[in-house]
Order: C-alpha cells, then structure tokens, then sequence
DNA sequence: ATTCTTTCTTGCCATATGGCAAGAGTTTTC
DNA sequence: GAAAACTCTTGCCATATGGCAAGAAAGAAT
C-alpha cells in the first residue's frame, strides 16, 4: 500500500488516504506477454503498477504493432486515452515482463470523488500530469529527429531496460531498422 | 457572457455559473501580431477567446519559429504547458488577428476550486479534455505522414481560414517549403 | 545443452523531407 | 496606389527514414 501513499502523495499533499488505497481494490498478478486490455473492451478503470513493465500499443493500418507508452512500477497504467473518453479501449495494454497490478474502477473513484474534494483535486492534478507528459512527448515529435528523440530515452534509465528495441522504436515513431542504423550511427 | 457559459457547460452541466464568469475578471482586446505572452514572463492565468485567433510558438536551436497550438473563438488560450508545470512561461502567445479576451487568474481560479466542488470537477474535466487533444495530436505525429496529417488539417474549417501556412508546416512539423509541394502534389 | 523463436543488424535501393536561394504572388502600410 | 514587407512556390541537390530480405545474435523453452 505504500507505494500507492506515495505516488497519491506526488499529486496532493494528504496524510489519511485510507478510502484511497482502499478503492484499488482489485489485485491481479499478469504474466509477460499476457493482455491487460485489448481494444474494444471495457477499460473503464486504472491500474497502479505495483511491479513490473506495461506497454499500451496498436496495429496501424499496415498491420505493424505501434507501441504507443510504457508504465513501470509506481505509474498508472491504463487506456488512458479510452478512459479519459469514455469510449470502449482502444489499445492493447500489455505486460512486458510478468507484472502485478491493483485496479480501481471508474466507480470507485468517482465515488472518492463524490466522498472528498480533496480526491477531485487528485483527478485534476494526475490529468495535468498527463497532459504536461504527453505535450513534452508531442513537442519531441514536432521538433526533433529520431536520433534526438533516442538520445533522449537513452537519458532516462527506465527505457535502457529490458523494453525490446522493436519496441522503442515504434514508441519513437520510426522502424527498427532505422533505429539500429541510428544506434551504429551514435556508437 | 453566454459563451462563456456554453465553454462551461461542455464540461459540466450546470446552470448558475456566475462566480465562475465573473472570476475572468481581465477584458483585454489584443492586436494582430502583439504578444498575451512571452517566454519568462508571469503565466499563472488562462484567457478565453471572445473573439480572433491566437498561436502558440517558441524559436528553436536554428532560430526557426515553431508553432504549437492555436486557438479560436470559444476556446481557451495561454501557454498551458507552464501554467500547469506553474513555470514561468515557455513560448510566445500571440494574436494571429485582432482579438479580445477574457482572463482567469490562477488566483481567483484557485478560489472557485476552494468554494465549490463543481469547479474541481470542471479543473479535471478540462484537464482530461487536453490530455485527449494532446495525445490524439502526439499519435498523429507517430503514425502518419506530414501529408497525412495535412489532409486532416484540412478537414478542419477552423484551420482553413486565415492561418499563413508557414504557422501549418511548423504546425505539421515540416518546414513551409515542404508543405508547399505537399500542396502541390495533392491538389 | 540443444533446439526453437525472437530480436537485431546490414546491404541495396526507394521515398519523404530539408536547405537554400530566386522569383512570383499577396498583403500591408503610408 | 506605390512601395515595402511578407508569403508562397519552385529547382537543384542533400539528408533522413523506410522496405525488404538474409543472416547473425540473443533469449526462451524443454
């Protein structure tokens, strides 16, 4: 439950969460390789990753797998972009490496949401948490080259882990051939 | 005051909203090609488009205006991205043609999340919807091609109108010289 | 440890986009 | 309405990225 503490904690300054912690109230172990979610679904929940690695990903209309974002330990993990809809998924949400997840329904928070304001000033601040990462990510793929974009993941050690480079390399928005030319090209 | 109101209202389904419209409590009317901001200057408020276009844009390494967003009537303006990190700001605001506006301090924001829930709800709303804007803008980026993501522009009115297509490329993420035979190919 | 499967790299060539500079076309300004 | 300023297009050639297929390398399964 700690890490829950914590990562609420990164968002709103609170010291009982209790009705927090306790709205995930559905703990799920998933093997590598296994689906969290698969389009069309209903996604209407969130995930807190206790352990393990998530990629949410897509087949474009060439039929080639788009990974569109990662989630590691302490990250939520989702249909983010479904859940923020409220449309069926639309994305694959998969492990990457046997994982254990605890859940919290749409219900549940909007009932958190309903018992304390403070839980609203939660989903408020975690959407401008959203929208700052996913703007940052836009901007690198308006102004930057693969290479560039590269180099900065190779800045964060989360992506120097075990994620296959076919993966980054969709994530990056360019093949895998590409990507390993670019690697022998910086190496 | 009543589009205020309808801006509201896509969000949260309410029907006395006056602290909220008269918390944007700032009329300015902006001239073509003046500044509502620019990099480090104080951006802790949001502004709502009454009437006019505005731009978003930043000088990158080589010196080359970078747009990233517009707004229209209707919408909300600022630079969002430091507005939520609370930094200074980080790009250059300005009208594309005369404009008027209605600004909301972050201040007085603040207040109507501390007075009423309803406008929590609201702050989380609005924060969701840009999230969605955002991560549809950012899959753009990673799957298509600049004259995929040209056709989509163009399936747009809004962009259609007197926008300088060297704010598109940029926009695009293509330089101007690019989209003119994009242009040129497809017509 | 061996086999099987998946991942990564490389060569050859194609397509997409960029850089620069000149000129045509448009809009703004006075 | 003439001049100035800005915007858009085009030609030439450069660079970035893609597509395909083969082989090398690494990892997983038994």
């Amino acid at each position: 439950m700690n890490e829950l503490k914590t990562f609420f904690k990164k968002y709103i300054p609170l010291t009982n969460i209790e009705h927090f912690t306790n709205a995930f109230d559905d703990v799920i172990s998933i093997k590598r390789k296994d689906y969290l979610l698969k389009p069309n679904q209903n996604c209407s929940f969130l995930a807190f990753v206790k352990k393990g690695t998530f990629r949410v990903f897509f087949y474009n209309n060439e039929g080639t797998e788009i990974t569109v974002w990662f989630s590691w330990e302490g990250m939520m993990i989702g249909d983010l972009l479904a859940f923020y809809k409220e449309t069926k998924a639309l994305f694959y949400v998969q492990a990457v490496e046997d994982s254990e997840i605890r859940k919290i329904s749409k219900n549940n928070l909007d009932q958190l949401y309903l018992n304390n304001p403070v839980y609203l000033q939660f989903g408020r601040k975690y959407a401008e948490y959203v929208s700052i990462n996913v703007m940052e990510r836009m901007l690198s793929f308006q102004t930057k080259s693969a290479e560039e974009r590269y180099l900065e993941l190779l800045a964060n050690p989360k992506f120097m882990q075990k994620i296959p480079l076919k993966y980054l390399a969709s994530y990056l928005g360019i093949t895998d051939t590409s990507l390993s030319r670019i690697r022998k090209k910086i190496s």
